[in-house]
DNA sequence: AAGGTGACTCTGC
DNA sequence: CGCAGAGCCACCT
């Protein structure tokens, strides 16, 4: 994947307003980057620990929290989102209502 | 160079 | 709502 496009889907992500979010695919599409959903995934994977990005407002199609129920990582990104404000209903947030634009 | 993998997504039952 | 199957595609072996 080209850095162009590394940049510009960390500026899409760190440009995702509190209290919304936004699907892997959804980025891909902005970034310019159609069908690589996964891309995205890869990336936030190799993001350090630390990182000042909120990765945490990025969730599948289905508005679900792409990592197994109850594992740390799952728990850490749903108290993030919860903390701003968004309501999880049996696991998995309103689309319709909180995905960005 | 061929085959496996996965922070994905869509469709259908 | 849940599970299965099938595309999809960049990366890693």
């Amino acid at each position: 994947m080209q850095d162009e496009h590394k940049q510009r889907l960390f500026t899409l992500i760190g440009a995702i307003p509190k209290g919304k979010v936004a699907a892997y695919g959804q980025l891909a599409n902005l970034a310019g980057l159609p069908r690589q959903a996964r891309a995205v995934g890869r990336l936030l994977k190799e993001l350090p620990k630390g990182s000042a990005l909120p990765w945490y407002r990025v969730v599948n199609s289905q508005g679900k929290i792409s990592f197994p129920c109850g594992s740390k990582k799952y728990i850490e990104q749903k108290e993030h989102l919860e903390l701003e404000g968004i309501v999880f209903i049996k696991d998995k947030i309103n689309m319709r209502i909180y995905q960005w634009d």
